[in-house]
RNA sequence: GGGCGCGUAGCUCAGUUGGUUAGAGUGCUGCCUUCACACGGCAGAGGUCGCUGGUUCGAAUCCAGCCGCGCCCACCA
């Protein structure tokens, strides 16, 4: 093995190796266990979130599948309609060309040809993650087959009534020209402008304070060409003898009426609302109950379009907006202007202002869907974890909205409506059904639907679907429902909510029983990781390093704001001077598990990857350490373990025990804690310490010698097995070199067994020794290391008072104390003997000390001793202050009150020591 | 306006059902290039657990209020 832990020289081979032998895909009869991937987009690239996500799914795989289950990690991709569509859209017109130009087909077919070449992209990373993805079962949302349950689906519901089309008042992106769901619209505030114009009175109508004129409040001037009433609140007195009067809408000239509605906050502005029916969700509801007409002023883009008065015909929104404002201004309409802050609806994709619009869109009645989904995580058929997100799944599932599934673009499963030339619309799997089924002859001129459906649609079947539905596959039969989602909290509503509701719908099972949500990957300062801040991080960059300015480049190419860049540059060469160094997959899986606390979002800090990529050698090494003292060694025969040996195999017991119920209960955090603290503090810092005497000595008993390489083979391999979920290539590589000196000469350890904690026993007394022996090493060493004593300079060691028991541990622990004490004889002491003077520790009621002979400096010593006592000063205060307390002693349970009490008299026996030490040495 | 989360060592975070001296990683200080590892070893310093009050024999932990930060939902022109 080499010097020191080297990634790269193992992680794709082993990989590829894996793969070949198609180790990923299910087997055995086990119990099944699947997780389905959360389908990335096909021609997207491998970010942070991924990386964090598909770590603790291969953990979870890896586990189950190490435990025996008969595991599946569905693997596909999403064809992602909007992004994919706007990336090839960009592309076009880089050429100077737009999708209008090359028209539906050759854009569609050129959409196809970018997945076919850069689909692999994400696929290729993935597999740099480590991730044991069955692909040979890889599927995409427009693959054949899943199209077809797309399709089935839809008809489905449509034939039940579930899908209805509808002219309805929709969110709507002037940019991309699509309509989009309410989730796909981002609220921001932002600071705006409230204009109050004056609207003339008709008919010699007057308000109470004598104006002839009513004064409406708007932030959107440019809708009141659409105005197609005023109103105020019933209620409200100042208005009473205008209700009913009618306005002259300036600009426009149409007369429109003053209606009441309790909808007006009469507190607010002037307490008069223009409404305009075709482009304010409220103003609709208004128009609605007034029957008022609706006026739509906007073309598709969002410019004006001819229900607008001349002037305005062809003028973009906001240009619009100056206008009128000018306009009303010039004619001395504009009472006044006020800086306001609102807040302005965009699209989550193009950042374009929405647009209320009215247009036909097709929509899912939800309400019925909701109600058993709501059902399934209140009975527990679906569980949260953290269980507060149910919570946000219920108001949200509560309070649904009909889903606006239609999307004016290319992109995505085109709906399977057909219409006649007198705007009938049939709904069939193809348009040969439509024609059979509504008994259309070959001469009716049909017509399909040009729009396709949302992507959440389709991947709202992503776990039936990918299974073969609306086939009954076996798959279905054994995966189905799927054991547990792994997803952030952004797509509860996108995405979580809808598969429930669908799943339910076809399958009448639940997707998953459990969803695990993780948080959000930041930066280290909290910020999001965006494109746009250049703050990003690829994972690609951390498992094999990057230069800054190759860091610099990638920050900084393609930026939709390029004026960003001399900031991003700056502030990358401040953060990462040196760039990135390589740090391997395991290194970065470790990192992430050991950060995915419950719910909480993730700061990722390039200190902790550097820590654990440090373990990762850390770990290779004490392997090292293993391998050369066992590879050439006689291991048959009789065995005799040590002391140190029943320790460790004790505290691999603790280990498996732990680790297991984290893994269980999705505390990954804490299984990674366990994992480190294990190898590094126990097995590492102690045991290979310990085994040192033993194996250097050339007079050591051989069966004990037996025991311990076995104990040193036997853990490490378990300890490797349990690693595995978390680190697979290097827990691979090191397993390859240590099971067979084990006897095990089976190919891989993915397929080995997850160790059991029973395997191990626990052992209190070995424990308890140990515990001991570290006590009195751990107090020469403070004594050595306040002292200054150099680390190879021998020290001798007096030991004093204690019990029975002390004088059975120090005889069978003598050659290790020595030897980690780096001590030269360890003598003792009778209880009445004057010792020399020396530096003192105390383990119980045992003197462990270390003669001064010139070594120590005395006021080192006295420093030393002082800061022992204060310490124990202030215990004996705590503990006094706490049994002098009569409700403590009278209320607490009796077996915590001797607990205290008995800590307070080792407190005062250790203090009366010291001082009587520190009286000694003057 | 409603809901949720967070605030613990310089930094990033653990801390189960209230009960040893509140922990880890990283950083910091001192010593050590000893035969697994300097991506290392040994020793050490560092915290009024956001603030205030309450419950309790006992609170980082439970309750209330407040302060600060973040997120989600919501139709106020």
């Amino acid at each position: 093995m080499e010097h020191s832990f080297d990634p790269h020289s193992i992680e794709q081979p082993l990989y590829e190796e894996w793969e070949t032998a198609n180790y990923f895909a299910p087997r055995g009869d086990g119990p099944a266990y699947c997780i389905v991937i959360p389908p990335p987009n096909v021609t997207g690239s491998l970010h942070m979130g991924h990386a964090f996500q598909h770590t603790l799914m291969d953990a979870l795989i890896r586990y189950h599948r190490m435990k025996g289950d008969r595991t599946l990690w569905q693997m596909g991709t999403d064809h992602a309609g909007i992004a994919t569509q706007m990336l090839v859209e960009r592309q076009l017109n880089a050429e100077g060309k737009t999708r209008y130009d090359i028209g539906r087909e050759a854009f569609v077919e050129r959409v196809w040809q970018w997945k076919a070449t850069s689909g692999d992209n994400i696929t290729r990373q993935l597999r740099r993650m480590g991730s044991s993805l069955d692909w040979s079962r890889e599927r995409f949302t427009m693959d054949e087959g899943f199209s077809r349950a797309v399709l089935e689906v839809f008809v489905r519901l449509y034939d039940e009534g579930l899908i209805y089309r509808g002219q309805r008042l929709v969110n709507w992106d002037p940019e991309l020209k699509t309509a989009i769901s309410d989730l796909e619209v981002e609220n921001s505030e932002e600071q705006g402008k409230l204009w109050h114009f004056r609207y003339p009175l008709l008919d010699g109508a007057t308000t109470a304070d004598g104006h002839d004129y009513l004064v409406v409040a708007t932030t959107r001037p440019e809708t009141m060409l659409g105005d197609t009433a005023v109103a105020v609140h019933p209620d409200d007195e100042r208005y009473q003898g205008l209700i009913g009067k009618r306005v002259r809408l300036p600009l426009v000239g149409r007369e429109i009426p003053v209606i009441a509605d309790d909808y007006v906050d009469p507190a607010f502005g002037t307490g008069c609302v223009k409404i305009t029916p075709a482009h304010d969700f409220n103003d609709h509801e208004v128009g609605t109950r007034h029957d008022l007409p609706l006026v739509n002023v906007f073309a598709e883009d969002a410019t004006l379009n001819d229900n607008a008065p001349e002037p305005y015909r062809g003028l973009d929104r906001f240009d619009a907006r100056k206008r009128v404002v000018a306009d009303m201004e010039a004619q001395g309409l504009l009472d006044k202007v006020e800086d306001h802050k609102l807040m302005v609806p965009r699209g989550d994709r193009s950042g374009a202002v929405i647009e209320p619009l009215l247009t036909a869109q097709w929509f899912v009645d939800i309400e019925p869907l909701a109600k058993p989904a709501i059902a399934a995580v209140e009975n527990g058929d679906v569980e949260f974890v953290p269980k507060q997100y149910e919570n946000v799944y219920f108001s949200w599932m509560r309070n649904i909205q009909d889903w606006c599934i239609s999307r004016q673009q290319w992109w995505g499963h085109q709906i399977p409506a057909w219409y006649d030339d007198a705007g009938n619309v049939y709904v069939g799997r193809s348009e040969a059904e439509v024609r059979e089924k509504h008994d259309l002859g070959e001469s009716a001129a049909l017509t399909r639907d040009p729009d396709v459906l949302e992507t959440w649609f389709s991947s709202a079947l992503w776990t039936f679907a990918t299974l073969g539905w609306p086939e009954e596959t076996p798959e279905l039969e054994l995966y189905h429902p799927t054991d547990v989602l792994v997803t952030g909290h952004d797509i509860i509503f996108f995405w979580v909510a809808r598969m429930i509701m669908m799943t339910l719908k076809f399958t009448g099972e639940v997707p998953f029983r459990k969803v695990y949500i993780h948080g959000l990957v930041r930066d280290a300062e909290g910020q999001k990781m965006s494109k746009t801040k250049g703050n990003g991080l690829d994972p690609l960059d951390l498992i094999d390093g990057v230069t800054l300015d190759e860091l610099v480049r990638k920050r900084t190419e393609n930026l939709t704001q390029p004026q960003m860049a001399p900031r991003i540059e700056k502030q990358t060469r401040k953060d990462f001077p040196e760039g990135i160094p390589s740090y391997g997959t395991d290194a970065l899986r470790f990192t992430f598990c050991a950060l995915a606390t419950t719910g909480r979002d993730v700061r990722f800090d390039l200190n902790r990857i550097e820590g654990y990529r440090n373990f990762c050698n850390k770990l290779w090494n004490a392997a090292r350490f293993v391998l050369m003292n066992c590879r050439e060694a006689e291991l048959d025969g009789e065995a005799r373990f040590t002391l140190a040996d029943r320790w460790i195999l004790s505290r691999t017991h603790h280990l498996l025990a732990v680790s297991e119920r984290a893994i269980d209960t999705y505390r990954f955090d804490l299984y990674a804690a366990e994992l480190y603290d294990f190898a590094w503090h126990e097995y590492c810092d102690w045991y290979l310490e310990l085994t040192k005497p033993l194996l250097w000595n050339e007079d050591t008993d051989p069966a004990l010698l037996r025991g311990t390489r076995r104990t040193l083979l036997t853990v490490l391999e378990a300890l490797l097995r349990a690693a595995h979920p978390v680190m697979p290539f290097i827990t691979e590589a090191v397993w390859r070199e240590v099971a067979p000196l084990l006897g095990n000469g089976r190919p891989t350890i993915m397929l080995e067994p997850y160790p059991k904690a029973a395997e191990f026993a626990a052992d209190r007394e070995a424990d308890a020794a140990i515990e001991w022996l570290k006590g009195v090493v751990l107090g020469v060493r403070n004594i050595r290391g306040e002292a200054g004593i150099k680390p190879r300079q021998t020290v001798d060691v007096l030991l004093q008072g204690g019990t029975a028991r002390d004088r059975e541990l120090a005889a069978a622990t003598e050659e290790l104390v020595k030897r980690l004490a780096t001590a030269e004889t360890i003598g003792w002491l009778e209880a009445d003997a004057a010792p020399p003077a020396n530096a003192l520790a105390l383990v119980g009621d045992l003197k462990v000390m270390v003669p001064l002979a010139g070594l120590i400096d005395l006021d080192a010593e006295r420093a030393r001793l002082e800061k022992e006592i204060a310490r124990k000063e202030k215990e004996v205060q705590r503990l006094g202050g706490k049994l002098a307390n009569a409700g403590f002693v009278s209320k607490a349970p009796p077996a915590v009150v001797e607990t205290e009490r008995q800590k307070l008299r080792d407190a005062e026996s250790a203090l009366a020591t010291l001082r009587q030490q520190l009286a000694s040495i003057g």
